[in-house]
DNA sequence: GGTTGTTTAAAACTCT
DNA sequence: AGAGTTTTAAACAACC
C-alpha cells in the first residue's frame, strides 16, 4: 500500500511509534497474530533504522506491547511451536489510528473492560472479546472477511455455515457461541478458548470461521431484535409479511422474523430485566452481552407484547438494514419511550461492537475494515499545515518524527497478497494442524499489483471506492451468510 | 543465560 | 501551561 515511503525511510527512524509499527505487524500477518520475535524481525525487514540499538527499541517494543490494551496476549495452540505468545490487535482498537493511517494516533485505546473478569454464562467479558475476535480473525481465512470478488468466497463451507446459522436461529443470544454440529461449552475439548484442544474435524470448516458467522450474524440480530421487541403486533405482522414478500430471503431464513401468525404471541417480559455485569438490574439493550436465563436457553425469538395492531404500518425490514441498524420507516420515538418508561440507565454498555452494528449509521469518513482493503485504499492523514520534520542533531533521543507533508508523499507501487484459490473443506482442517503450513501457503499465492493512481486532484489516496466502507463489510458478509 | 513479559519511573515530546 | 502520549531505562520474574 502507497502508506509514505514506508519502506524507504533508510537508516532515518521512519514516523511511526512503537505502537504503530507494532501494529502494522501484526496486520500484517495472515492470521493477525505474531510473535515478539516476528514483529522484531518485521520492523528490522522493513526498516533499516531498527537494525541498530535492538536491546533500546526492543526494549521500548515489548513496554509497549505489555503497557497498551490494544495489544492482546494469545497463547499458542499446542500445534504452533516457538517461543512465548502470540500478539494480536484487541478487536475494538480498530480507529486508533486517524483514517487508517499508521501515522497517527487519534487518541490512546484503553479497554474498559472490568478490574475483576466478570463470568457471563461461563464466558468472562475478556474470553468472549477473545472468542470473537479470533472468531474475525479466522473468518477471514474463508473469505468471510475479504473483498466481494475474493474468489475465495465461493470456497465457503455452506453446509458448515447453514447449520451455524440454524445454530444461531435456535439460539439468539450471547454467551456461548455455538459451532456447528458442535455445540460447544467453555472449557470443553474443541472450544476456541482451548484452541490447543481443537478437534480433528475432517471436512469441516474451521469452527472459528463458522463461529465468525454466527457471531457475526448474532451481533445484526441483535439491533434488529431489539427493535422487533418494541413493535406492536400489527406492526411485526405488516413488517414481515412486508420482508418477506420483498426479500424473498427471509423466506428461507427460518427465525429471522418471529411467526406473527403463531398462536402464542408472548414475549418474555421479565427479559426486559437483566443482570448486568456488575450485577445491577439493566435495562435490555441491543449490545448488552448478557447471557441468556435458563428459560430463554430454549425460547424461540422473543416476540412484542401485543399492543394495539397499525395495520397500516409500512414497517418493512431489509439485510442492509438489520446490519446497519436502520429501519424503514424509522421507529417513532414513541416507541423507544413507550417499552421505556423508566428511566433510561445511564450505564454504557459493555459491548460496543454489538452497540455499533446495531445503531451506527455508515458515514463517509467510514474506512475500509478489512487488511486487504486497508492495504488497497489506505489514506493518508494529511497534517494541518507543513512541518518540519528535520531532527536537530543534538536531540537527546530519536523521536519519532512527524508526518511527511502530502506533497512529500510519493505514490507508490504496491504490492500485497491475494489468495485466488482456497478450498476451506480440504485445507482448513490442514492449516488447523499446521499454521506454520498455512503461513507458507498464504505466501507463496498469487501477488498482486496495485498501482496508485498518479491524480493529485486528491489529497487522500486513492479516492475511495464505492464500497469501500464497514457497512459493506457487514453487508456483504451477512449477504455471503444468507444467500448460501 | 537469553528471551519474554510486566511494571515503575521519568524525560521528551505533542497537542490544545 | 498543563494534559496526554511516546520513548527510554531499568528492575524483576518466569520460562526454556
Amino acid at each position: 500500500m502507497p502508506r509514505p515511503g514506508r519502506d524507504s525511510y533508510g537508516d532515518q527512524k521512519p514516523p511511526y511509534s512503537y505502537i504503530a509499527l507494532t501494529a502494522m505487524a501484526i496486520q500484517s500477518s495472515p492470521n493477525k497474530m505474531m510473535s515478539l520475535s516476528e514483529i522484531y524481525r518485521y520492523i528490522m525487514d522493513r526498516f533499516p533504522f531498527y537494525r541498530n540499538n535492538t536491546q533500546r527499541w526492543q526494549n521500548s517494543l515489548r513496554h509497549n506491547l505489555s503497557f497498551n490494551d490494544c495489544f492482546v496476549k494469545v497463547p499458542r495452540r499446542g500445534d504452533q511451536p516457538g517461543k512465548g505468545s502470540l500478539w494480536s490487535l484487541h478487536p475494538t482498537c480498530g480507529e486508533m489510528f486517524e483514517n487508517g493511517s499508521f501515522l497517527r494516533r487519534r487518541k490512546r485505546f484503553k479497554t474498559n473492560s472490568p478490574q475483576r473478569s466478570v463470568i457471563q454464562n461461563g464466558v468472562s467479558h475478556h474470553a468472549l472479546s477473545r472468542y470473537q475476535h479470533i472468531a474475525n480473525v479466522r473468518s477471514g481465512e474463508v473469505g468471510l472477511n475479504s473483498i466481494e470478488d475474493n474468489p475465495s468466497y465461493n470456497m465457503i463451507n455452506r453446509h458448515n455455515l447453514y447449520q451455524a446459522q440454524q445454530q444461531l436461529l435456535n439460539r439468539p443470544r450471547f454467551g456461548t457461541f455455538p459451532t456447528p454440529g458442535f455445540p460447544m461449552k467453555p472449557g470443553m475439548m474443541g472450544h476456541p478458548l482451548n484452541p490447543q484442544y481443537l478437534p480433528s474435524l475432517p471436512g469441516m470448516q474451521s469452527p472459528e470461521a463458522a463461529a465468525a458467522a454466527v457471531a457475526y450474524f448474532r451481533s445484526a440480530m441483535t439491533g434488529f431484535q431489539s427493535v422487533v421487541n418494541k413493535m406492536s403486533v400489527g406492526d411485526l405482522q405488516q413488517a414481515a409479511l412486508a420482508s418477506r414478500m420483498k426479500y424473498p430471503v427471509f423466506n428461507t431464513l427460518q427465525g429471522v422474523f418471529p411467526n406473527a401468525n403463531a398462536p402464542n404471541l408472548n414475549i418474555n417480559m421479565e427479559s426486559k430485566q437483566e443482570l448486568s455485569s456488575d450485577g445491577l438490574k439493566s435495562e435490555n439493550s441491543p449490545c448488552s452481552s448478557r447471557p441468556p436465563s435458563s428459560d430463554e436457553e430454549n425460547s424461540t425469538f422473543p416476540i412484542p407484547s401485543p399492543t394495539s395492531p397499525k395495520p397500516n404500518s409500512k414497517i418493512n425490514f431489509s439485510i442492509e438494514n438489520i446490519i446497519s441498524g436502520r429501519f424503514s420507516p424509522k421507529e417513532p420515538k414513541q416507541d423507544e419511550q413507550s417499552v421505556s418508561p423508566v428511566a433510561p440507565s445511564k450505564k454504557r454498555c459493555q459491548n460496543h461492537d454489538f452497540e455499533s452494528n446495531a445503531k451506527r449509521i455508515r458515514r463517509d469518513t467510514d474506512r475500509a475494515s478489512t487488511p486487504c482493503m486497508l492495504e488497497a485504499y489506505p489514506k493518508v492523514a494529511l497534517p494541518k499545515s507543513p512541518q518540519n520534520i528535520i531532527q536537530p542533531d543534538d536531540t537527546p533521543r530519536t523521536s519519532t518524527p512527524k508526518p511527511a507533508v502530502f506533497s512529500d508523499i510519493k505514490p507508490q507501487l504496491v504490492t500485497f497478497p491475494l489468495r485466488t484459490n482456497f478450498n476451506s473443506t480440504t485445507e482448513a482442517p490442514r492449516f488447523r494442524d499446521s499454521l506454520a503450513e498455512y503461513s507458507a501457503l498464504y505466501k507463496s499465492t498469487k501477488v498482486v499489483e496495485y498501482n496508485h493512481p498518479k491524480t493529485s486532484q486528491s489529497k487522500y489516496a486513492p479516492p475511495i471506492q464505492e464500497n469501500d466502507d464497514v457497512t459493506f463489510s457487514a453487508f456483504a458478509k451477512l449477504k455471503r451468510f444468507t444467500e448460501l
